[in-house]
DNA sequence: TTAAAAGGTGTATTTTGAATACATCTTTAT
DNA sequence: ATAAAGATGTATTCAAAATACACCTTTTAA
């Protein structure tokens, strides 16, 4: 059982720039250096959350990314869930692949999605917010601490 | 986010397993009949969970196997927990690998870990039983409702 | 007006782990 | 003895994720 790296990176790439405020922006090369992942994948990453409607990009000299809304707005829950896409724990949660004889009587699928169910549930009980609460701490942490990364 | 369809065909190995009662013995073959599963499959699920103890097999001619303990005696959050073993849901989950510098301030992994939480609260509620409860409608989705099945 | 900085996009390759298959051994009832 | 049943180790296949590469577009400051 596990999460992809992509959820996990999108992730770090939303706290990062969530500590971005105002006209700031978070470049990709920084969010690289920062978590030490490569620029093509944050790039990838980056692009997707775009599409997503969750972070707003600008081209160009003095470009970078900035959240499309308020952290408090961008649920943990619903954010896992569209990155996670699909959820096939069992063989038979996926008809047309499924061929296990027992699955109209089996009460296996019910129980692993009401697990599921309360797996989202606490989840969507937090936000992006909930994540940078802690700004400070997570600024020394990154390196962020001294005001001045001007590069 | 899926499980290992290994999971999948143990839990089902238990469900064929929990249906015979007495002396009566699942047969490897059986299984993989039943599931279409091939029974090289079969034979690692069913050895595993042997070894996990869940199951006795005896060998040799009128063998099988059948449950260790009394099905409501096996719990279905425990027996997940095991058959899946490793939940690095986030490379931070993994000291050792884990090289991400904001992980000392970061609520994610708790959040990610109250959320796996909830997720085996919920099978710890159920076991082997609760999937069994409809022995009947069971049986006759696996065509073993004539009675007869001695081949 | 052009060069550099920034993101956008498609494709290819590598890696990993699960899924599957094969071969051969051991035990035991008849 | 032998056939039925499980035990076990190893090898192969396959798919998906992870990663890398190449090149495009936009923007803006010099």
């Amino acid at each position: 059982m596990n999460l992809k790296k992509y959820t996990d990176y999108s992730l770090r790439v939303l706290i990062f720039t969530g500590l971005k405020h105002g006209e700031e922006r978070a470049r990709i090369k920084e969010i690289s250096d920062v978590y030490n992942i490569s620029q093509e994948h944050v790039r990838k990453v980056v692009h997707d959350l775009v599409k997503r409607g969750l972070v707003e990009s600008t081209r160009g000299r003095g470009g970078g990314i900035r959240l499309a809304k308020p952290a408090n707005e961008i649920n943990i829950g619903m954010l896992v869930r569209e990155l996670e896409q699909d959820f096939v724990l069992l063989e038979c949660f996926d008809q047309g692949v499924n061929h296990c004889v027992i699955s109209p009587g089996c009460s296996l699928k019910h129980i692993i999605n009401k697990a599921l169910g309360a797996f989202f549930k606490v989840l969507e009980e937090y936000t992006l917010e909930d994540l940078i609460h802690n700004e400070e701490e997570l600024k020394t942490l990154m390196g962020m601490d001294t005001g001045d990364r001007k590069q």
